[in-house]
DNA sequence: AGAATAATTGAGAATGAATCTCAATTATTC
DNA sequence: GAATAATTGAGATTCATTCTCAATTATTCT
């Protein structure tokens, strides 16, 4: 149990951090990890309740800023700002149809190494960005004819 | 009083929208464009609250709401995740220094159209973006000598 | 103008996400 | 296995934002 790479970086990360591995931090981690795409706490919580032994509210949102802080995952904001979390995997930005809600991931090496010159022109060291691209998607483009 | 540009394109909207022009939300605007840079929400409400006729903390929310959907200003968030406004110039993005909190405002016109680029290719009808660099500041970079 | 109708405001209540408190539980150290 | 430290859960609390609704103000109609 618990053995993928996602979970031995969690671990090393409490370790590193002088916290213990609990089965409630692995369980909550294991909730992320079975869910697809974004998700919302509100939706790791129900699920966490659907269970034998529950876990409390002030639990997974503990162990969720753990995770996040491990890098493990990511919070960006939906079309209504609602804070939704995504499974670290690649770095990617984001396009988002403000029809449908639909959130369309791409990363384009270009936009990368160009984001990078800008930043070097400023003298200024970036660590990590955040880029989102709102507008039609092409699903909802062709539902308006 | 209320004659500069700003003014006009919010009664545009107001009328546009069947809304009525009043002193309150021609107050609130006035509170709007008395801020320098990045504002929060309570800003503007201690600003009124010490003038002879405060407004209250509903309208003015209510009013900044359709200032923002006027397109006269926009909302960020800060490093600490604090919703943040500011007054909508031209178009421009943003590098946010994660010590000191400074945010820095950039446009790159390469970067603008690379970003169209990427969007057609995806069959993606771009409305508008945000794109924010975190990272250290060129001040904060040399401090740590 | 003046009545009738519609929109707006303000004060406080309500909501909802996120955090905090602290006693009980569980893990770690000695 | 006692002593110590960390963690958890339940509910209280906080804080931003929205909502409610009666009172006020603006707009429309005759
Ligand atoms: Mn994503
Ligand atoms: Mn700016
Ligand atoms: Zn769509
Ligand atoms: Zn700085």
């Amino acid at each position: 149990m618990y053995s993928s790479p996602e979970y031995r970086e969690f671990r090393d990360y409490l370790h590193a951090n002088g916290m213990n591995v609990t089965p409630e931090r692995m369980e909550v981690l294991s909730l992320v990890l079975k869910q697809k795409g974004h998700f919302r706490i509100e939706d790791l919580i129900r699920n966490s309740a659907r269970r034998k032994k529950s876990i409390s509210r002030a639990t997974i949102y503990r162990s969720l800023k753990a995770i996040e802080q491990a890098g493990l995952i990511k919070s960006i904001r939906s079309i209504h700002d609602e804070k939704i979390f995504e499974i670290v995997k690649g770095h990617h930005d984001h396009m988002i149809c403000e029809l449908c809600g639909a959130i369309i991931e791409f990363y384009d090496l270009d936009l990368e190494s160009l984001q990078d010159k800008i930043c070097d022109s400023q003298d200024f060291l970036p660590s990590r960005h955040v880029m989102k691209i709102f507008g039609t998607c092409s699903i909802c483009r062709n539902k308006k004819d």
